[in-house]
DNA sequence: CGTCGGGTTGATGTCAATCAAAGTAAGTGG
DNA sequence: CCACTTACTTTGATTGACATCAACCCGACG
């Protein structure tokens, strides 16, 4: 309840901390009732961090769980030799961290800046262990996740260079609002050229030229780098092969 | 136990379908207790199927879940156009279908013979009501799936056609035993050239010339186009990049 | 003003796709 | 048993899409 008291002793108070917070609204926190917010809360704190910024190394053990509340962080894998590939990006409101392992298996870092909570593993293991509800509720984000990441093997594995690239924009604009799953028609990129092209198996200067493609036939508007305007949605769609 | 009456009108009794089944031992039944068996089983039989059968069409409305008992299933979407991905491997004692979906988002077909114990939609749900521990399971199996379509999209994004093909014969190598992780130094490709092809983001004749070439190079050997034997799977591990 | 990171554009090279042909094993029917 | 078909695979020649190499542009920043 919106009038609940600061300093009341009933137990449904919510913590100072989820007071304004996202997740309780769109998140996993939604799931949980007022004891178990106050568990995991005690554990968790609300933390920033810049673009570029590690979150997370691929084989270090997990401390700690993020849920992501603003930005879109970037999940990827090496190989020995240097080449990379992003195997997947997370946006608000998701969980970040593999559940039920002892070493992540992916680097996470900050596309843009971000917002995170993070949540102690062992608070979070607590809180799992007598809540099914919060486990559905994640069931739900790794099944999501496993149909992105098989949507992408298609792009990945069987697309063009220009249906990589329109296929890429389409799923930022898609994903730009967090309050709605339609695609957007005006919005930042959240990835450099660079991490484009890793995303999709390409070199910078492939995109670099596909995206000036779109923008002289034109597809696409483009300013500053980043900004992309899109005047029709469905032009873009058809490109996506 | 195994001196269950078969008349008894004890409630643990385990249904006769369910006797002799692997997926009690390895598969998601070992989380179920004997009540959940029997209601499950009770909306269940065992079906056997050839390869190439379709198990399940994409976009088509989900009305039973498989539990694979036997065998390889292939998953594949494809694009309008008829070009074709493979996102997915299915191994014993997988359970097959988008849980929590109206429709499935992939095309299953059997790749080899394949043995499944098909599973009532309904009868699933209800199971999976009140048994948080069946649906904790397919939790870890959606995040091996998770894991493994992240390690895949490596392959088709950033491997030369010469890696992805060491990789798949890695894979294959590494499931071909149900019972153990160990990759294993013979085994039979459930898959054509063509759907290796589809798998690995190439065509049939460059799956072709590599295989030809890993066996010039004395890596791999090949007996009827589908045998496969490895002598030194450590020569094989460093193909894969 | 110089440099540095990120981006674009152009010239050239290369790996895998495409096009083409032929080999092999397993039917099928006479 | 043998011709014939069919599906699958292999191998060769050529082409093409994307990578690589290289130059340059632009804004930020010391």
């Amino acid at each position: 309840m919106q009038t609940a008291q600061t300093n009341s002793v009933e137990p449904a108070a919510i913590p100072i901390l989820c007071r304004n917070c996202q997740s309780r609204r769109l998140g996993m926190c939604a799931a949980l009732n007022a004891e178990q917010l106050a568990r995991l809360s005690r554990h968790s704190r609300h933390v920033h961090h810049h673009a570029g910024d590690q979150l997370m190394a691929d084989a270090m053990p997990i401390s700690s769980y993020g849920n992501l509340l603003r930005g879109v962080v970037k999940l990827s894998k090496v190989l020995e030799d240097g080449r990379q590939q992003v195997v997947g990006l997370q946006f608000a409101p998701d969980l970040m961290g593999r559940l039920f392992a002892n070493e992540s298996r992916v680097t996470a870092e900050a596309a843009s800046d971000v917002d995170l909570c993070v949540v102690s593993k062992s608070a979070m293991e607590s809180v799992l262990r007598d809540s099914p509800e919060l486990e559905h509720r994640i069931m739900l984000q790794t099944l999501r996740e496993l149909d992105e990441a098989r949507d992408w093997m298609v792009t990945l594995g069987r697309k063009t260079a220009a249906e990589k690239v329109a296929s890429f924009l389409y799923l930022i604009a898609s994903h730009a609002d967090p309050d709605q799953d339609e695609p957007v028609t005006s919005f930042d990129l959240p990835l450099s050229r660079a991490d484009i092209g890793d995303f999709l198996g390409l070199t910078i200067e492939t995109v670099s030229r596909q995206m000036s493609k779109l923008k002289v036939d034109g597809v696409i508007g483009i300013e500053n780098y980043r900004h992309v305007m899109v005047p029709d949605l469905a032009r873009l769609r058809v490109r996506c092969g």
